[in-house]
DNA sequence: ACAAAAGTGTTCAATTTACACCCATGG
DNA sequence: CCATGGGTGTAAATTGAACACTTTTGT
């Protein structure tokens, strides 16, 4: 029953990790060692072990490709993309995970990694080998939408964060302004969306401000929407 | 190159076929002829073949297990299941699509269809065979969310159909009343939802509804939110 | 005339937006 | 005391919810 003959494939398991840097989105990008498209940039990943399941390889190659496995404050599944053509080395189905870190003081280039790499995701938009620019746009709206519906852009922020810096991740991910004060009453009346930890934080210059760690809720009641004018 | 050593698994496509009947969500599901879960319900789907997409893969199960492959008006890939001991038969992992069909004048058992039934959706939950019944929920909810952002509601009506069948899609998807009259003027006033054909439709009583057409719109802009109160 | 479903108008409340203004700190 | 970012108050505009009421058909 188990060899019928079916078609046999390998499955690897890629990585869109997404952070703010600079004010500008960006995604974790290795330099290929091997052909195929040596030399050139793709996402991480590597191919699904025995026993493995689909969550478990996503978080392995987090910690080998990238020393991230600690930073991630999130994993979620994105698409599959199983094209026939999509590989050349035969046919390989991937699944996309949508990581998100917080801007890292170090840039990510870890133990293991060839040379990871922050890169800006506008400009490596069409530069990544295999489908992965296609990912890495999923991935970019993926993240743009749930912003709106869930907590998501609290993992952008380190474990304690401040709210302009929560504004700042939506402004740069949305590639949109915001008004500080009417994004502050919304975030703090939206039940179980930030904590406030008591203690503050000094920026260079200006107030201090209220430091607070992320709620408990998952998602956003009311959402907080994207200006509908766009679109 | 290609042969070295990495986990070799079988990919299966599965489909969640939603439609809305008698006032309740229904998903299609098929009698297991064959071991494992033989007899038990489960829903369709079957082996990826050599030089074949993902989403051929949907389609091409969607007219062979089914003989729903013209009336389907909305597919997409839902999520993919790859726990290691998700198959008794071996490492399969499964690429779930989630299909919307508008209710059929008659039920869906079809041409090769072992015996392919209409089931409603809460009455199925927790007694498909694998792990179907996780791919229904998370299909179920899928549906959910989409109606708030997306056009996905036109997908359960036929290609003509009125405001009333449209709202109702709504109310038996999200289990909640909504005004008519707001209803109504919601969908009228977001730009794309539908198109008038001009035409009209003669209830057994009552005065005759214009009907619609799907409108090119894809993304509801605004989004139609469920109540806030819930959740 | 009546029942039933479609659709319009209107009112009141809730939310969103814009922006004036105050607060707390370092230089 | 000034610059800078953090945060509150408030009025106007927009949106949403509730519902009285009119329209159009079959019987």
């Amino acid at each position: 029953m188990i060899d019928r003959g079916h078609l046999q494939l390998r499955l690897t398991v890629d990585l869109a990790i997404l952070t703010v840097r600079d004010s500008r989105l960006h995604i974790l990008v290795i330099e290929r060692a091997n052909q195929p498209y040596r030399g050139q940039d793709a996402l991480p990943g590597g191919f699904l072990r025995p026993g493995e399941g689909l969550r478990d390889a996503a978080e392995r190659e987090l910690a080998e490709e990238t020393s991230l496995d600690g930073k991630v404050l999130h994993l979620e599944q994105l698409a599959t993309y199983g094209a026939p053509d999509r590989d050349p080395r035969g046919r390989v189905v991937s699944v996309a995970y949508l990581a998100i870190a917080p801007d890292l003081p170090v840039p990510a280039a870890g133990s293991d990694a060839r040379s990871a790499r922050w890169a800006p995701a506008d400009d490596i938009r069409g530069a990544l080998a295999f489908d992965h620019s296609q990912i890495l746009d999923d991935a970019v709206e993926r993240a743009r939408a749930s912003l709106e519906l869930t907590t998501l852009a609290t993992a952008f922020c380190g474990h304690e964060f401040t709210i302009g810096d929560l504004r700042h991740v939506y402004e740069v991910v949305w590639s949109v302004p915001l008004d500080p004060r009417n994004f502050s009453r919304k975030v703090a009346n939206t039940e179980g969306f930030v904590q406030p930890t008591g203690t503050k934080r000094l920026p260079e210059t200006g107030r201090p401000a209220a430091l607070y760690r992320r709620g408990p809720a998952h998602t956003l009641n009311p959402p907080l929407l994207r200006n509908a004018t766009a679109s």
